[in-house]
DNA sequence: ACTTTATATATCAGATTGATAGTATGCATC
DNA sequence: GATGCATACTATCAATCTGATATATAAAGT
C-alpha cells in the first residue's frame, strides 16, 4: 500500500491526470496519507511501464499535454491484491512528540508557544474536516465518511490530552539544566 | 527535527552507541518516531563529521569496536536551536486508513480481517505501555511522561472509534461493483 | 546439532519529502 | 504597465528514511 496503490484506487472512480490526483491527495488523503508531485509522478511513471495503467495525452492550449491515465485490467488486479493485505500499517511521525520528550532541556516559553501552535493547528484542521466535507456527504464513499469520523474522533482528542496534560511539562523541570535559554 | 536531532536529544543523558540508541528508539520512540539502523549510523557519522558529537571506540573480544557517542559543546548549540522550532510537525501514515477508503472494493470477510488485526495490534501496544513504563516513572522525565499518556490517551481513542464504527464500513456496499472478490 | 536471541557494526535499493523549475493565463495590487 | 500571486500542468533532484540484508561471535534454549 504506497502511493501507487492509492493512484490505482483512485482510478477506479474514473480517469484522472496526476495534477488532479494531486488535489485529491491534499483534500481528502492529506492528513493521513500526504504525497507531493516528487511522489505521484514517478509513481504514475511506473505503473504505466508496468501496464496497470494507460494514459492518452491531451494536448492543451499553451499548457503541457494532460496525461490522464485509466486503471487497467492488471491495474484493478493488482489493487484487489493490495487490498487483500490482512494487516495495513497505521504510522506515526511526531517531531512534536519527540520534541516534548525534551521538554526539560527548553524554556517555559518555548514549551507554551510549541503547544499554543500545534493547538492552533489542530483547531484550523477539525474546522476543515467538518465544512467541506459535510455537504459532499452524498457522494461519500463510507468508507470516506469512516475515515474522515476517524480524523475528527481521534483529533479532538489529541487536543482534549494536550489541554488537559500540558502542565505535566512544566512540573518537575527546576533542578534540570537548561542548555536552551540562551539561544 | 530528524534522527540526528533526535540522537543529539538522547546524549545529553550520556553516552551511547548506535546501538544502545537503537534500543531506545524500539522502547521509548518507537511508536511516534521510529528508526532503524539505516538512519542511525548514517545520522551518527554526520554528526561527527560536523563535530556535534565525538566517539570513542571501545575494543571488545570477537565484537566490533563499540564506538561510544558523546554530544559536543557544539551539537548542545545545534540542539537548543532545533529546540526553538515553534511548530514540529505531527504527521499520520496510514495504509490502514487509505485500505478503508476503498472498503466499498473490498469483501465483507477482507475488512473484518483487517479491523480485527488492527484492534489486536492496538491492544498490544497498550499492554506494551501500561507494562514497563509504569515501572520506570521514578526515572522518566516529565516529557516522556506526557508523550506515554498521549500515546496511551490517543490510542485508546482510535480503538474505541473502530469498535463503534465499524459497521459504517459495510453499510451502503451493495450497489457497487466488488472487484476483490477473486483474490 | 540447530535455532533463536543478543551484541555490534554497516550498507543498499527503493520510496518519500520538500524544494525547485519551466511555461502559460488571468487577476489584483501598486 | 509592471509586479506579484494563484491556477493549471508537467517534471526532476538532493537529502532522507525504510526495511532488508551482511558480517561476526557467543550464550542459551530445544
Amino acid at each position: 500500500m504506497d502511493v501507487k496503490t492509492v493512484c490505482l484506487g483512485m482510478l477506479t472512480d474514473g480517469p484522472a491526470s496526476g495534477y488532479d490526483m494531486k488535489k485529491r491527495f491534499e483534500s481528502c488523503f492529506g492528513h493521513f496519507f500526504a504525497a507531493g508531485y516528487g511522489s505521484i509522478y514517478p509513481a504514475l511513471a511506473t505503473l504505466a511501464r508496468n501496464g496497470l495503467v494507460e494514459f492518452e495525452a491531451v494536448p492543451q492550449e499553451g499548457k503541457p499535454d494532460r496525461k490522464v491515465y485509466s486503471i487497467t485490467a492488471e491495474g484493478r488486479d493488482e489493487l484487489s491484491a493490495s487490498l487483500g493485505n490482512p494487516s495495513p500499517t497505521h504510522k506515526v511521525r511526531s517531531e512534536f512528540l519527540a520534541m516534548m520528550c525534551f521538554a526539560h532541556l527548553m524554556t517555559e516559553e518555548q514549551i507554551d508557544t510549541v503547544l499554543d501552535n500545534k493547538l492552533a493547528e489542530i483547531d484550523k484542521f477539525l474546522a476543515l474536516l467538518d465544512e467541506p466535507c459535510n455537504r459532499e456527504r452524498r457522494t461519500m464513499s463510507s468508507g470516506a465518511g469512516f475515515v474522515a469520523g476517524f480524523g475528527r474522533h481521534v483529533t479532538s482528542s489529541l487536543r482534549k490530552y494536550i489541554e488537559e496534560n500540558r502542565d505535566m511539562l512544566k512540573a518537575g523541570r527546576g533542578d534540570e539544566k537548561k542548555i536552551a535559554a540562551g539561544g
